[in-house]
DNA sequence: TTCTCATATAATCGGAGTTATTATCGGTCA
DNA sequence: TGACCGATAATAACTCCGATTATATGAGAA
């Protein structure tokens, strides 16, 4: 899952991923109260701005509260940011990968159908070029290769963009992770994308045709199949 | 919309505030390069650390972007963290505020019954209490009163607790800003509830004996319905 | 064109003073 | 005697400051 690159820079992000994966893992619990500002300089050996700059960081995707007098305290997993990219990417590494995908797959079936139809209806003219040059990229590209994922992932992105949702925009990386994770183990067991392409072709054409509820009910079907067959 | 209050505490969080509102207001556009470090220190007359801390904010939510020798620069508004409980509260300034309001209801519509769903299937005794408290206490309340329209929140949320998948919880501030915009105006609109508390007791039924397909059915009765009340 | 180098800018550093929150203690009232 | 309330002090985060370092860009030379 080394989708996140570029917000790896910076030694106030490397230093919040460091203590936010160890957040994830559960080396630091909820509650728990991390060393002081004093302790942590001298141990990470780092200055006061960039120690700050990164509990700054872990405060605003709710990992930390930092209070006066009481110190800075690890904070309850129901506050996380989760579906920040840089936080899904700490989770990536924590134990619990297939409840992870589950859930993963649980906001697509419900996110993806939606976003299907909205696309239809009001998506642009070059909205749905976009997402059949996606579909065709998919189709042409040889089974197995890393090409072929990528425009997968890049079809279903297309739709969540031509949906005209601002709050869509930010589950992209949700259902960027969850592809990332099932594309290879279906490929791997159905030697490729198999019946997938024809109900991604499903999704395409009733987008295309501006059919909504078919576009739903299409987007229904394909992503409950491959929920079943990663999970049954 | 002041439902975030704790979230602003802090020189740097106010600040990050400030220029946050003025990117989603558009006084700022996306592609502009703001001010360098040293200007703004004097505009705002305070210091480095509380500068870079309340950019850094606005870097981890999505809206600028540092380079050195480039400066920083306004990202566009498809990289915003846009269900972020603070991003959402800077929006609330914006002007767009119905199609704000009709795209969170976009959401909702997608998300909600599936968690009610969820919600049946796997909450616990104690999630399912928690639901009922709720909407007893929303029934039992005058028309028109603060606590009526709190509680109303209170159970779409307890809803969303109860099912149990970690990237529901963050949509909680999107379900809660729709709320907070819909639930005054429909009351305005028929005096009351009217019929929305049947069509909340039936999800709450539904429920509770673990039907999770009418959980569903009846969460996406009573959402489409309050959207056909506030958009036609 | 390609490489080198100067330069502007953000990134990092470390120390000191300020402010806010909490815990403790002392007193008062039931 | 017990519980409750208000002033006080201690502690930790918060803010400020000026200097140094690293890095990306564009200009100029080979």
């Amino acid at each position: 899952m080394k989708v996140i690159a570029r917000e790896d820079r910076g030694l106030p992000a490397r230093i919040a991923g460091d203590i936010g994966r160890r957040i994830t893992l559960g080396e630091l619990k909820a509650g728990e109260t991390l060393p002081r500002e004093a302790d942590m300089l001298a141990t990470l050996g780092v200055s006061r701005t960039t120690l700050r700059e990164a509990l700054k960081i872990l405060s605003t995707k709710g990992f930390i509260e930092a209070k006066p007098r009481l110190g800075t305290r690890v904070r309850a997993a129901e506050h996380w940011n989760t579906l920040d990219p840089v936080v899904l990417s700490w989770q990536g590494d924590a134990e619990d990968q297939d409840a992870l995908a589950e859930e993963l797959f649980e906001i697509r079936l419900s996110i993806e159908p939606l976003a299907a139809r909205l696309a239809a209806r009001r998506g642009s003219a070059a909205d749905h070029a976009a997402i059949r040059a996606a579909f065709v990229r998919m189709s042409q590209a040889q089974a197995g290769l890393e090409e072929a994922i990528e425009a997968d992932i890049d079809f279903h992105l297309q739709i969540l963009q031509a949906a005209h949702n601002r709050f869509l925009l930010p589950i992209s990386s949700v259902v960027r992770a969850a592809l990332s994770i099932s594309i290879p183990k279906t490929m791997a067991a159905s030697g490729g994308f198999g019946p997938s392409l024809a109900q991604h072709e499903a999704i395409l054409t009733a987008i295309e045709r501006r059919d909504g509820e078919a576009a739903l009910a299409a987007a229904t079907t394909l992503i409950a199949s491959t929920y079943k067959r990663n999970f049954g």
